[in-house]
RNA sequence: GCGGGCGUGGCGGAAUUGGCAUACGCGACGGACUUAAAAUCCGUUCCUUUCGAGGUUGAGGGUUCGAGUCCCUCCGCCCGCACCA
């Protein structure tokens, strides 16, 4: 018997698999395809636990989807452009492309060793000319169809990165990379159309019922739709302000105006009242962050001016400027009705305005019904509102909107949170944007014979701003249309841009006449199943909704959504180590001895903290890398599924890892000595069935229920299952010539079962157990239904719904038969003692409950 | 503040539809093998107990013959967010 050599079977299977390109598929329309991929990664240098699991359960889906039948895509690239690359020419003076190809070959190298099942021959990398021309190609695409358009606008400005950030990439007020304030800046910005289709993108949640409805959820109020009224109110001076409510039916209930401290009134205002300049610079000072605006007071400003009621000839609103009002929402301009929005009470409150209700609810009538300091959101109906009175919320707002429309003065209006994608970015490491600036001809897009513009290689890192705009020659360039001297776009793309489309380029890698080979593109989208990070939830997700939507319309792809089927992964997470003076430490730096735990080397008391998601600046940290070198793929892999259901946090641990280890040999030495020992050529079907019937059964029961699993996501059920299974096997001590052929059957199962899981160690020893073909061309196993029920069953005996007997009975007994039995049992008897029960429930085949 | 999720042994977790709570693994303990260790194999391992049994899924209540699962209140943790009018 030879010792499991996970470095010999690893490579062997690894090298048979690319030698036979065994991965690599076609369009095939006589079979059913299935396209599975996971989040393609940045190029860092290494792969990280988050890549391996990630990897691992993406793996699995294929091949096991391909031993079903499908003909699967399952391909892998590299967002390869980015600001790290930049980051590190900076500081190591090494070339951002140069930086990114290195790390691609080594990060490359590490996933083949992951024994993954991918179409290598399709990979795909974002900073490659050949993808940023197709890249290129879209832009303009977008930019004819009206997609893609130039505005001047206040951007968010990381003064680190000197870059542009989208609104989505700007968490609590900071870069989302670097954590500095942004800052306010007015440039001339590319913006894609994502607003062009706020309602699909809405509508089409919906119908992704293979999407987390977390995520659904998320998606949902990003785009953010409301139905609401647009109101013009005049104004003391002679002007009008136009107003966004949701609850036009409380209009009625308004006591002032608020517009934002951004507002162009606002604005106007502050010009010749130093007060209002004063106020508006506070405003701005408080941040934009969660927790300033929290505990913000409610403040504003008058400014003199009166709104007049629409409805009201006598009601004039004074007009604030107020700090919770909003600019990039509706239109800037709120009415405040006090009594029914708690932001409008807290701010009345303050300011001694009136408190008019117009809601009442069902179960108070107007003599009871106060409004203190808690405003009144629920149903109702209106009061002290004219023309309103007596309707319900709904119908009031119905009436009230025909009103403001019939007397010039609203309108109903659908609002999005919605907004523009801007994809301008200040920056050298991307898709250039491929356009030419001409004094006389304007924007002109560079013609197609030119494509790609082709990022210039000798460029400087030595200092802030964009490299493209310092370069002395690349920028000018002849006008394509009047030849006249002209200037080239300096700014690159957002690097979602790049992973917006590539799903759709892995279905053709190669074309070069146009972004997608339309017959494969139709062939293989939607992508079937998309695994990855939740943090990709509104971002990379929205944006790729987004332009299959874009694309459809420019009838260059069929398909209405790009991920038909998503799945969003958990955390690997660790302990962390902090030492006394409190230094983060490596794993590896800590050993537990006697219950504390210690620093490796000099022995000093370690504090342990909490698990947190694996992070290099809290050092708690494995590396892949080595766990392959100790373990091997396979086991690496078995740890990532085992456990740990997929879409919650895994915690990292060494013992767990020698636990998968632990299996993975005890499946070697199980089947190693059974392949020696046993003639596997000369077995036959037994004579004598009755005593391998309950393995027999056993063994379908696990086919079924791993099927299952594997089907539903819940692959660390899968594992426990095939462990359950396995233990059934050992456990067995039949020694007859039946036996083995049974024991043939299992073992083979087992390996099959195993295969999407560990595919190295499970070839290996299929190969041993005398199977011709590989395992990869095996058809999944069967089971067969009629083995799946005992002829038993075991039933639970209840009295008064406490467990107090089990009775095994012929299965599906009839009622009768079910509750004499049970009725028979002597605890039931004891409970009794005599007398008759009041009740008894007799759920078939699982329980029966006496009630006495 | 709003929205969503979660809470089960010492630990990770299992439990189709409301029907035998704690599968599987880890850890721990005991034993076998060994000069010894590692590896491996076998066994024990929710709590209490007067050994009959009784109790237990964050806490309390409710619905039900029956609740980890459904409903209400509360506590704790995690994630997301935009004071969205």
């Amino acid at each position: 018997m030879s010792r499991y050599n996970f470095k010999i079977t690893e490579e062997k299977w690894q090298r048979i698999w690319t030698e036979n390109k065994c991965f690599d598929v076609n369009e095939d329309h006589t079979r059913a395809k299935y396209y599975v991929m996971e989040m393609f990664p940045y190029p860092s240098g290494r792969i990280h636990m988050g890549h391996v699991r990630n990897y691992t359960l993406g793996d699995v889906v294929a091949r096991y989807k391909r031993s079903r039948g499908f003909n699967v895509l399952h391909p892998m690239g590299w967002d390869a452009f980015g600001l790290p690359a930049e980051n590190a020419a900076f500081e190591n003076n090494v070339h951002p492309a140069d930086w990114t190809r290195e790390n691609i070959a080594a990060m490359r190298q590490q996933l083949k060793q992951m024994g993954l099942s991918i179409d290598w021959s399709r990979e795909v990398t974002t900073c490659d000319p050949e993808y940023y021309k197709q890249g290129q190609r879209l832009f303009l695409t977008l930019m004819k169809a009206g997609l893609a358009y130039r505005k001047e606008s206040w951007v968010n400005w990381d003064p680190e990165e000197n870059s542009v950030l989208a609104n989505e990439q700007v968490i609590d007020g900071k870069g989302w990379r670097t954590g500095v304030p942004v800052e306010k800046k007015l440039l001339n910005q590319w913006f894609f159309k994502t607003t062009a289709f706020a309602e699909s993108l809405l509508e089409g949640l919906a119908h992704l019922d293979r999407w987390p409805d977390k995520v659904r959820l998320m998606q949902e109020n990003w785009i953010g739709r409301s139905e609401g009224v647009r109101v013009n109110f005049g104004l003391s001076n002679g002007d009008s302000l136009e107003v966004f409510t949701t609850r036009p039916d409380t209009l009625f209930g308004a006591s002032f105006c608020a517009i934002a401290a951004t507002h162009p009134l606002a604005q106007d205002l502050s010009s010749t009242d130093n007060q209002i300049a004063a106020f508006i610079e506070d405003c701005n000072r408080v941040g934009t962050s969660e927790a300033s605006i929290e505990n913000a007071e409610k403040i504003g400003i008058e400014t003199g001016l009166t709104a007049r009621h629409p409805f009201l000839k006598s009601k004039d609103l004074p007009v604030f400027i107020a700090n919770f009002v909003l600019m990039d929402y509706g239109t800037g301009a709120i009415f405040g009705c006090p009594a029914h929005d708690q932001r409008d009470l807290d701010f009345a409150l303050k300011y001694d305005l009136e408190v008019t209700p117009v809601i009442l609810p069902v179960d108070k009538s107007e003599d009871n019904f106060l409004i203190s300091d808690a405003a009144y959101a629920g149903a109702g109906t209106l009061i002290n509102s004219d023309f309103l009175n007596g309707l319900d919320i709904k119908q009031a707002f119905k009436r009230v909107s025909k009103e403001l429309t019939a007397l010039g003065r609203g309108q109903a209006e659908t609002s999005y949170r919605l907004r523009d994608w801007g994809v301008s970015r200040q920056r050298y490491w991307g898709c250039p944007i491929p356009v030419i600036h001409c004094s006389s001809c304007g924007v002109v897009a560079v013609p197609d014979k030119d494509l790609p513009v082709i990022l210039p290689r000798d460029v400087a890192f030595d200092g802030p701003g964009n490299p493209l705009e310092k370069h002395p020659t690349w920028k000018h360039v002849p006008c394509p249309k009047c030849n006249q001297p002209a200037r080239r776009e300096t700014d690159t793309c957002d690097t979602f841009f790049d992973s917006s489309w590539y799903y759709a380029r892995y279905c053709s890698p190669q074309h070069t006449a146009q972004p997608f080979d339309r017959e494969a593109s139709d062939y293989w989208m939607p992508v079937d199943q998309y695994i990855g990070g939740v943090e990709h939830a509104v971002l990379h997700l929205l944006y790729s909704r987004f332009f299959i939507r874009a694309l459809n319309e420019i009838d260059l792809i069929s398909c209405e959504e790009p991920f038909t089927g998503l799945f969003t992964q958990g955390m690997v997470c660790h302990e962390t180590y902090k030492t006394v003076a409190g230094n983060w430490l490596f794993p590896s730096d800590v050993i537990q001895d006697d219950k504390v735990w210690k620093h490796a080397e000099t022995g000093e008391i370690i504090n342990k903290g909490r698990s947190e998601k694996m992070s290099k600046s809290k050092r708690n940290v494995v590396d892949p890398a080595e766990i392959i070198n100790a373990y091997g793929a396979d086991t690496a892999r078995l740890y990532m599924l085992s456990d740990s259901p997929p879409d919650r946090d895994l915690e990292w641990t060494e013992a767990g890892i020698q636990g998968s280890w632990r299996f993975l040999n005890k499946i070697w030495r199980m089947i190693e000595r059974f392949s020696d020992k046993v003639d596997l050529s000369a077995r036959s079907a037994p004579k004598d069935f009755d005593s391998l019937s309950p393995l027999h059964k056993e063994m379908h029961k696990t086919i079924a229920n791993v099927t299952n699993d594997l089907d539903r996501f819940h692959f660390n059920r899968a594992v426990a299952r095939i462990r359950e299974f396995t233990n059934c096997v050992s456990n067995f001590h039949v020694e007859t010539e039946d036996a083995d052929w049974m024991r043939t059957q299992c073992y083979n199962t087992i390996l099959q079962l195993l295969s999407p899981i560990v595919p190295h160690i499970a070839e290996e020893l299929w190969q041993r157990m005398g199977n011709d073909k590989c395992l990869y061309q095996t058809k999944w196993p069967q089971w067969d239904p009629t083995l799946l029920e005992d002829e038993t069953a075991v039933v639970a005996i209840q009295v008064n719904g406490r467990l107090r007997g089990k009775i095994e009975i012929p299965r599906d007994s009839d009622k009768e038969l079910t509750e004499a039995r049970a009725l028979a049992d002597e605890n039931v008897q004891r409970a009794l003692s005599g007398k008759k029960p009041i009740k008894v429930i007799v759920v078939p085949n699982k329980v029966v409950n006496v009630v006495i």
